[in-house]
RNA sequence: GGGGACGUAGCUCAAUUGGUUAGAGCACCGGCCUGUCACGCCGGAGGUUGCGGGUUCGAGCCCCGUCGUCCUCGCCA
């Protein structure tokens, strides 16, 4: 007797191995029996195959009958076409529906129950194969074994793969070394919340796991290592989001000797190569790199989807005319506020009355009071405070928004930030609503965002915080400022941005120990502190630290654009819910009191 | 920590807005069928409407609480 291992995977069949015997292995993906004959597609992630038994063979007929979804088989058989009396009856939606396997010998490798839901691979014309109808997330990650043989999910973790595969690959060519870090580590207090190791050998001590790899990459940078790069695991105890998992994956990269364009040239590379050899794409170059202010000025946001226009015009100077009389948004100007407006093109005939009141809730959710909205009609404006608003405002601000009939203008006037982040909302539900792009196509724009400011003014605290983080340079033009007006330094660091989603960020860091020294300063970190805190650091780059800078990519992210999910779950194996639980394995669960003791809890 | 949506058969969803015995498709079980291919046809089984309380003659539907899931703001250098 034959063994029942595989000669081929179930995509592989084709009209050339007709007449051969051949095994196959894998699940019962669909079955349909009659009483004299069988049909059984047979699955695995390479394809699906249709197995005939004939009654004929009393034996394997009696087992294929009672064969159920997602049984585990090994079938034996002859390769044929399918053909009856002269008429071929392939199946176009399979690559291998050319063929089947007259089944020889049937074995039954595992039974399953009845699944709790339904996971069979549905073909579709164009031969891609579609999932069944989804049960709810929750059941899913509970039975994630069975989720994953899901064919979207298993396309999704293949472009993974393919991601990483393209990354190493990549950046060994460039040059880079891939080295490996600590996940026991310290903790630092900036930053994220740190998830805690207690220490059994030293009781009251704790490991942190790694924000990010960011301290131990820079001391390779010291210690000569001058192109590191690492796909790293990160963990921070942060409430979760559609795009954010407590523990992600970064491509970490750290250079010596370089500069931002340096950094922007190896990422460029890398870029290309991965949209090309994961997708097929070609991504021109230089991505075009935007400034901090004017993207938040054009777009609201630090991270705009550029995929659509739709930018906000500031149209302060217009209600600061002398003759206008209302009151609302002068007020907000006096207290030093801005006002900025969007067109949304056409939104009178596309967007409901429902619609239009939503815009409200969204600019609200922004945090801003109202929304001001005037409809463009044929022969004139409708809106409260039109009629308030001197003939050459009404006709400034037609133009500068170039409003036309069937137009929808929406006004916030508050404080810079609030106006920047409602409209910058609204820019995006209206692209949403108003159907500006499409998310199913191939459509991907790339972008840098540099010119951060090095510092922000943390109200709670009473004092400047690290933008980036508080090993970034400051411009070597704003050295000066750093003591006398902290708000104006801008930083050596930068974003990397594919349409709306932050998908890496980076900068040059100090390798100055006195800058460094200067920089916690300003942060209010005394010089106990910063050595208590990063000592080691500080230490390292008194002893020939080069400059250096690099970037990390979030991979999670990445892997999302080219799978086109927006769900940061459908590219990670074993994800965590939205209260950090693994549902599979029940983690976070209470452990015993013996582990505890011993660990001095 | 705040806001929102959801929770009805194993799964996906209905239930004329508080009114008879809570329905359908898929899945499951049984029967029929030799060219199906997400086979088809006939039949069957399957429900503490997440849980607890309340209002009412009467609650899947209304109210309160609670648990769970997702989205979102804060947060995430």
């Amino acid at each position: 007797m034959a063994s029942w291992q595989r000669t081929h995977t179930c995509g592989s069949l084709r009209e050339t191995h007709i007449g051969q015997t051949v095994t196959l292995n894998g699940w019962v993906n669909t079955f349909r029996a009659y009483n004299d004959q069988i049909f059984l597609d047979l699955r695995d992630r390479y394809g699906i195959t249709q197995v005939v038994v004939e009654a004929d063979q009393p034996e394997i007929f009696k087992l294929a009958a009672e064969a159920r979804s997602e049984w585990v088989l090994s079938i034996s058989g002859q390769v044929r076409e399918r053909i009856i009396d002269g008429k071929q009856k392939h199946n176009t939606k399979l690559s291998t529906g050319a063929i089947e396997i007259l089944a020889s010998e049937v074995r039954v490798l595992n039974r399953c129950p009845t699944p709790p839901f339904e996971v069979n691979w549905v073909p579709q014309e164009n031969q891609v194969f579609v999932d069944a109808e989804l049960a709810n997330e929750d059941l899913r990650l509970q039975y994630r074994f069975l989720d994953l043989r899901r064919p979207t999910l298993q396309r999704m973790l293949m472009m993974r793969h393919r991601l990483n595969k393209v990354i190493r690959d990549n950046l060994d060519v460039q040059g880079f070394l891939e080295m490996e870090t600590p996940l026991l580590g310290r903790s630092s207090p900036e930053g994220a919340r740190d998830y805690l190791v207690p220490s059994r050998v030293s009781i009251g001590s704790w490991y942190a796991l790694p924000q990010s790899p960011q301290l131990y990459k820079q001391i390779l940078m010291v210690a000569g290592y001058d192109k590191y790069f690492q796909i790293a695991r990160c963990l921070r105890d942060e409430d979760l989001r559609a795009d954010r998992q407590p523990e992600f994956t970064q491509l970490d990269v750290e250079m010596s000797f370089v500069e931002q364009d340096d950094i922007f040239r190896v990422i460029e590379n890398l870029t290309v190569d991965i949209f090309k050899r994961c997708l097929g794409i070609d991504i021109p170059l230089p991505l075009p790199r935007l400034k901090y202010a004017d993207v938040m000025l054009k777009y609201g946001s630090d991270k705009p989807d550029l995929r659509y226009g739709l930018e906000i015009v500031e149209v302060t100077d217009d209600f600061s005319q002398p003759d206008v009389a209302f009151t609302a948004f002068f007020e907000q100007i006096q207290a030093g506020g801005r006002v900025r407006a969007l067109n949304a093109k056409g939104a009178l005939a596309k967007l409901s009355n429902k619609d239009q009141k939503e815009l409200e809730d969204v600019a609200r959710r922004g945090g801003a009071k109202g929304l001001g909205q005037a409809k463009v009609r044929d022969d004139q404006v409708q809106a409260p405070f039109w009629k308030h608003l001197p003939a050459a405002v009404q006709e400034s601000l037609l133009k500068k928004l170039d409003a036309k009939p069937g137009d929808l203008l929406l006004f916030v006037a508050d404080k810079e930030g609030t106006v920047c982040q409602s409209l910058g909302m609204l820019r995006q539900h209206l692209a949403s609503v108003l159907k500006l792009y499409d998310p199913n196509a191939l459509d991907y724009k790339i972008a840098w965002v540099c010119d951060f400011p090095s510092f922000i003014w943390d109200d709670e605290e009473k004092r400047w915080a690290a933008n980036h983080h508080p090993f970034t340079a400051p411009m070597d033009e704003d050295l000066d400022k750093l003591e006398s007006d902290p708000g104006s330094v801008k930083a050596k660091a930068y974003d990397l941005i594919i349409n709306g989603y932050e998908c890496g960020g980076g900068s040059i860091r100090i390798h100055n120990p006195d800058v460094q020294s200067r920089l916690f300063k300003v942060l209010g970190m005394s010089e106990e502190q910063a050595k208590s805190r990063f000592g080691f650091l500080l230490d390292a780059l008194k002893f020939g630290a080069p400059p250096h800078g690099g970037i990390a990519l979030g991979l999670d992210r990445w892997a999302m654009m080219l799978a086109r999910t927006t769900n940061i779950r459908d590219v990670i194996a074993f994800p965590k819910n939205q209260k950090a639980r693994d549902l599979m394995t029940g983690a976070p669960a209470p452990v015993d009191a013996k582990q505890k003791k011993e660990l001095g809890l």
